[in-house]
DNA sequence: TTTAAATGCTACCTATCGGTGGTATTTTAA
DNA sequence: TTAAAATACCACCGATAGGTAGCATTTAAA
């Protein structure tokens, strides 16, 4: 009942971004050294988020990522999906492909309302909403 | 954002089993077959759920599994924990270890009501609470 | 008494996820 | 002009999750 660990390491570093006004160019060298997430990696997920179209990076020495477009039309549940396939593709509890009020699976009104709380945070928050103030890094 | 394949089986599993009163006993070959799970990786999981004391196993010819415990004691998230290690150790979506009102994650404070959704539904809702009509098995 | 039908267990296989290595290319500071 | 610092890309590695094979053991029907 959690995200990949690539999503979170994705979500971590955009907001790490996005709740940091005072820089525009991020490299992965420093978004590394300040999130300790493994650098390697790191720049694979970089370049899915640029190929994404959420970031665009600069090449070349004093390169970096920057935002590509603005933070309040980028939505958690579109962050998911850049870096992970299949971000869950059946909306059941129980991985039905087709599980409705008709036909239920046995989980069925239980998962309603966390189900909807959920979407309602991944669909509603975007990178606009976070709050620059004591924002834990590592 | 999802259980892991083998929860969901595990869930399956026992809600058919707790749904179908005019049976006592069930077979790993009974199961597999009503509900298409994989036969062996079934008898992997229907022997952790014993090893955890949810059912019994009679051995032998007309052998097979049935409930160890009361339906209404046995909780979604213990049949998770039974079948799943690191089911989830962190309650911080973002994965930090030490995550907290104090020095919160980015997204800290839109995780509160999902997550008490989610905490409400795994700790309260037990075998019991299942519907016996018209509950999907495949 | 034999044999079929069940669980118990261990080892292995395969795909995916998380992570690393190495090299090419781009850009700019020295 | 050169070298350093950055991204781009590809191939691989290790761990874990999902799934399979095979055989031993138990029990009861034939």
């Amino acid at each position: 009942m959690r995200l990949s660990k690539t999503s979170e390491y994705a979500i971590r570093v955009l907001s790490f971004m996005a709740t940091s006004p005072e820089r525009q160019v991020f490299s992965v060298m420093f978004i590394h050294q300040e999130l300790e997430i493994p650098y390697k990696y790191l720049t694979k997920i970089m370049r899915m988020l640029s190929q994404a179209g959420m970031v665009a990076a600069t090449q070349g020495r004093e390169g970096g990522f920057s935002f590509a477009k603005p933070l309040a039309s980028i939505k958690l549940t579109e962050i998911v999906a850049a870096v992970e396939k299949n971000a869950d593709e059946s909306p059941c509890i129980l991985g039905f492909r087709y599980c409705n009020d008709q036909k239920p699976c046995a989980l069925h009104p239980f998962w309603l309302k966390p189900k909807s709380a959920i979407d309602e945070m991944m669909l509603g928050v975007t990178l606009a909403d976070l709050d620059a103030k004591s924002i834990r890094k590592v």
